[in-house]
DNA sequence: CCTTGAACCTCTAGTCACTGGAGGTCCTAT
DNA sequence: ATAGGACCTCCAGTGACTAGAGGTTCAAGG
């Protein structure tokens, strides 16, 4: 059983982000001890690091409870799969496709660099072309 | 001469996140008309651009501000620029493995769900041990 | 040239996703 | 038994937008 601070510690969050997912209910609600703590177990580990991980690539939280909704309820309409799926497999492959131009050109410029000289820096141009999927924040659809 | 609105829908952001990013000098003050209107051009409308691609990637407005700098000030010192690429470049590739697990998880649901059955989702359990680069939201390091 | 309405302006307030602090309680190691 | 670190709730503040009120400007049609 571990304590909201060992939570904490094992995925990078704050003690306070988890409490914030549990009052919006996108953690579920832990036992708690005699005295009131909460006490979590490995599946809340799991699902904790999840949303963090899904936050730092841009994920919002919306999408991430469509995302976890997916292996809460493995019953689901299959459709409904189906279609959740396919966009969020849509955007992460836009996010694949942008986030590959910019590594290019970061190794670029660091190769250049040990080189002695830095020609230019063209991150700003690198993402111009690969866009089409912006704002998806939403994920409510 | 582009009027606000027109560099709202190139690159689909809200007007007001464009007078915000002005304000809080991500984007620099453009020209004005007579009456007062904003006019940007072509330079404004790339910035723009990799900013809300950035964003949409999950990075901070501190990081994007970094990344901007570098090709702002190209006579910057190497070792300077290099310590800054080293840092994104690996933010990147971070990001890029934990993508990469999500779209072989998510294409997986989809080809089974196309059989009829999804046995389970294992989304969760996909970004479990690729982390290791958690809370590098902070850039200003 | 004049109108008219869509697009622009500033300013303020609200939202989402956290983050920090005050003031107090619990738990565990000595 | 007790000290002090971790936990509790509640509330206020931050970063990054987003929406609305109330008023001005611009450009296309008459």
């Amino acid at each position: 059983m571990l304590s909201i601070g060992t939570m904490a510690k094992r995925t990078g969050s704050k003690v306070q982000t988890i409490r914030y997912y549990e009052e919006i209910g996108l953690m579920p609600a832990p036992e708690r001890t005699e005295g009131g703590q909460r006490r979590y177990d490995q599946a809340a580990l799991d699902r904790l690091s999840f949303i963090r991980h899904a936050r730092d690539l841009g994920f919002s939280l919306g999408a991430i409870r469509e995302l976890i909704d997916l292996s809460d309820t493995p019953d689901h309409a299959c459709a409904h799969i189906d279609a959740i799926a396919h966009k969020q497999l849509k955007a992460v492959e836009a996010k694949l496709r942008r986030l590959r131009a910019l590594q290019t050109e970061l190794k670029r410029m660091i190769s250049e660099c040990s080189g002695g000289t830095v020609a230019e820096c063209r991150v700003l141009e690198v993402l111009r072309d690969h866009g089409e999927c912006l704002s998806d924040h939403s994920a409510e659809a």
